[in-house]
DNA sequence: TTAAATACCTCGTTATTCTATATATTTTTA
DNA sequence: TAAAAATATATAGAATAACGAGGTATTTAA
């Protein structure tokens, strides 16, 4: 598990690229979606992940359609066309920003 | 200029680099070294430096020396041998994580 | 001589994730 | 078949770290 405050500013393009390849998604499985690719490194919790989905929502990226599995509602969310142009934007500040840190963490002297 | 909170947590492990490679710093010196570095995309603020270094100096992750310069005191900043050990895990850290959003974020559909 | 750049500092704000807690259903295991 | 684990959602408050805004002062360039 890596240090919690390097993933602040992550989690929304994180989101927004699994909806994209993934079409609908419900929380909880996005949560495995993210642990199985991350090799178990990044462990989403649900006090980051719902909250971040509501505010997403409120923004207009993403939208919501229920479920009724038995007596259990599942949510499962989506892209808006807003949401797929944010996350255009957030996967080229995310793969810049790495690129501008890679830079200098592995920056050689001579 | 990135979102303010990608840069959460990748401070220390910048500025732990910038040591490591140039020996003694000061502040003024590092702001301007990783606006360079990163062609004017990080822009570090007083507000977050200072702080940093401060808290790194009570950590034992940095040690500083004083000059004076005509009327002005200019504080040097230099790694402890504990801040070079903890510069080698950052780097380690900081690397694997890039490596995993790297790897979500440009992951592609089949 | 005035503006810009250099050089340091701190307080309070903001943003975002996490911990802890809560509730409840479904599936697996002993 | 009872208990445990996994599934599924939610929120309130804590923690953290970077920033904005403000301050002080010297040196250099226009």
């Amino acid at each position: 598990m890596y240090s919690k405050e390097l993933l602040k500013g992550t989690l929304t393009a994180i989101i927004l690229k699994l909806l994209a390849d993934n079409g609908k998604m419900y929380g909880y499985r996005i949560t495995q979606k993210v642990k199985q690719m991350s090799d178990n490194k990044i462990l989403l919790k649900e006090g980051s992940l719902y909250p971040a989905l509501h505010k997403m929502r409120e923004e207009g990226l993403i939208d919501v359609e229920t479920e009724n599995i038995g007596k259990r509602i599942r949510h499962h969310y989506f892209l808006t066309s807003k949401g797929f142009l944010i996350k255009e934007e957030k996967e080229k500040e995310l793969n810049d920003f790495i690129n501008t840190i890679s830079k200098i963490i592995n920056h050689e002297t001579n």
